[in-house]
DNA sequence: CAATAAATGAGATTAAGTCTCATTTATTAG
DNA sequence: CTAATAAATGAGACTTAATCTCATTTATTG
């Protein structure tokens, strides 16, 4: 019996730190806290990195509407936490950014259509951050943003 | 009237000779030349780099039906010398890769939504191959391909 | 609690891209 | 050259991701 109830409050505790987490992120953005943007964001929360939007989608079935789902990663795109992409198979792939200083790339499986984030080596950035500035110097392009796409097998498919 | 006889023979040359160029592409690969292939590679090959989709619709308007040219395009994808992609605006853009190497990269112009191609230093590029065999040691990741994006504003924007 | 504003769900709408099929164009055999 | 066959095209129907509409629900405010 003692077991079960410390279960519960375990359980219990879990599931309101997790809703606090993502009502936090709402509320620190003045975004009112409604249910399907908490849900969205919960799942985008525990993916910890890129997902599909089919992926979400199928997550989300009989929770949240088609209609609402658009809405509400629009909502979190215009708060700047969402970013959203396609993949070369023309998937729409979307992941939270809710830190300034999380800069990665993306590898995509041309097989399984998995997409995974990827942070290079301090090393390499500057080096890509030099050729930036080269760039700007020969072509008159002000660039200020780069992205850098990687494509190929990851471990199961390779 | 000398005058008049040599600009018509010019321009009777220059045309066959444009005729020749996007046909011979079509033959060396096997393709059968038809009139839609010849229009749409020759604004291809005319454009000289990437093109929007929407740019080369409205240039092939009353030339060649919607259906044609999207079936025209994937022609030419199956035979590998028309690369496709994305724009960060969610734009789709093509264009033609006749020769293999022409490893090159793209830049993306926020405001007006152009799109450039951009080669990087043969320097940069082996600092690049050097990260990504590092990643394929630390990631299990096969690189294959990648893709550098450059994002910002184009000389006329900025 | 009433009134107002914001958000949602369900389904209509839009537009990019694909598919269908009747017609046109190209190819091949005789 | 002509008939027969195959390939390609044009026009528009169809599909599907994403947006929009609007009646209803939920939240907020006085």
């Amino acid at each position: 019996m003692r077991i079960i109830l410390i279960y519960l409050f375990r359980l219990i505790h879990y599931n309101s730190s997790m809703v606090k987490n993502s009502e936090k992120i709402l509320a620190d953005h003045n975004v009112s806290i409604t249910n399907p943007r908490v849900f969205v964001l919960e799942v985008l929360l525990e993916n910890k990195g890129p997902i599909t939007l089919d992926e979400l989608q199928s997550t989300l079935k009989n929770k949240v509407a088609k209609s609402t789902l658009y809405r509400v990663l629009n909502d979190l795109k215009k708060i700047n936490i969402l970013d959203e992409f396609t993949s070369p198979e023309n998937q729409t792939v979307v992941e939270l950014s809710l830190s300034e200083n999380d800069h990665h790339h993306h590898v995509f499986c041309t097989n399984c259509g998995e997409v995974e984030d990827i942070t290079l080596s301090e090393v390499f950035e500057k080096q890509l951050s030099d050729e930036i500035t080269n760039i700007h110097k020969t072509s008159k392009y002000l660039i200020k943003e780069h992205t850098l796409e990687l494509i190929g097998l990851c471990s199961d498919c390779d």
